[in-house]
DNA sequence: ATATTTGTTGACGTTAACGTAAAGGTTAGT
DNA sequence: ACTAACCTTTACGTTAACGTCAACAAATAT
């Protein structure tokens, strides 16, 4: 029997408020089972929460963070429908890896401005 | 002498508009000349909208990009301030570099994602 | 039984990053 | 001189991603 978590519980642990979880549901990224009224999240959610804060750390929209969630769901329908997932995974995945270059290259511009202050340093203390 | 640019030839080589530009110089990221009334930018301002927009695909909001933008300006003060820029550098890119490990993750997890699909597929086909 | 904690659903407010439109100035071509 | 293309400032509108508050239900502690 896996794991059950309260709204609160996931909101403590990913450090975000239940608003923002509630907000999530709102927007279908999420949709957690009831007890009662209540929500319950089981492990399923909370991988799926940890990929939204993921998706938001890097600048991805909710919007495609949900389809990248939906990506993840393969036992949908038909082959054509599956082709037309392995597409969208593929045209996804080319995005980041141009992130990823954007990303490398923005962290090797910032090497060189710290080696530029260095060199300032240095200046001035050899002056 | 290098090259100048009108604020037209600036938006359209970077592929936005005009309001985007105006709204960066309110925003204190860009300062050009003016001859007369018009803005005149040249080849600094061009490099800085370069880091904007690559920022904005990063996920970087204005005020980041701003701070980033200042870190290659090194000529600033004293040694404190140099100092304090050396800092804020390392420690931008030591953001920089854990968003690297998040992007790098979410680009392997789409390439399991895919490989779900591609067996889903092959049990189809195999039926 | 009562107070506290935890939860619920609206509904309105807020910020960043522009879009859009109004009203007009200035320069080049004809 | 006149039109067209480009530029200006000012101001209000818009969307995403929540924050904040009200008013109330349910569960738990004392």
């Amino acid at each position: 029997m896996s794991k059950q978590y309260s709204i609160s519980e996931l909101a403590s642990e990913f450090d975000i408020t239940t608003r923002t979880i509630r907000f999530y549901e709102e927007k279908a990224l999420l949709s957690p089972m009831r007890k009662g009224t209540k929500r319950l999240y089981n492990q399923q959610d909370r991988v799926k929460l940890r990929l939204i804060i993921r998706g938001k750390r890097l600048g991805l929209t909710l919007e495609e963070s949900k389809h990248i969630i939906d990506m993840y769901t393969p036992a949908g329908g038909n082959e054509q429908q599956l082709q037309a997932l392995i597409s969208q995974v593929r045209h996804k995945r080319s995005q980041l890896q141009e992130q990823l270059i954007d990303l490398e290259n923005m962290i090797s511009d910032l090497t060189d401005a710290e080696k530029n202050c260095m060199a300032e340093l240095d200046k001035r203390a050899t002056s």
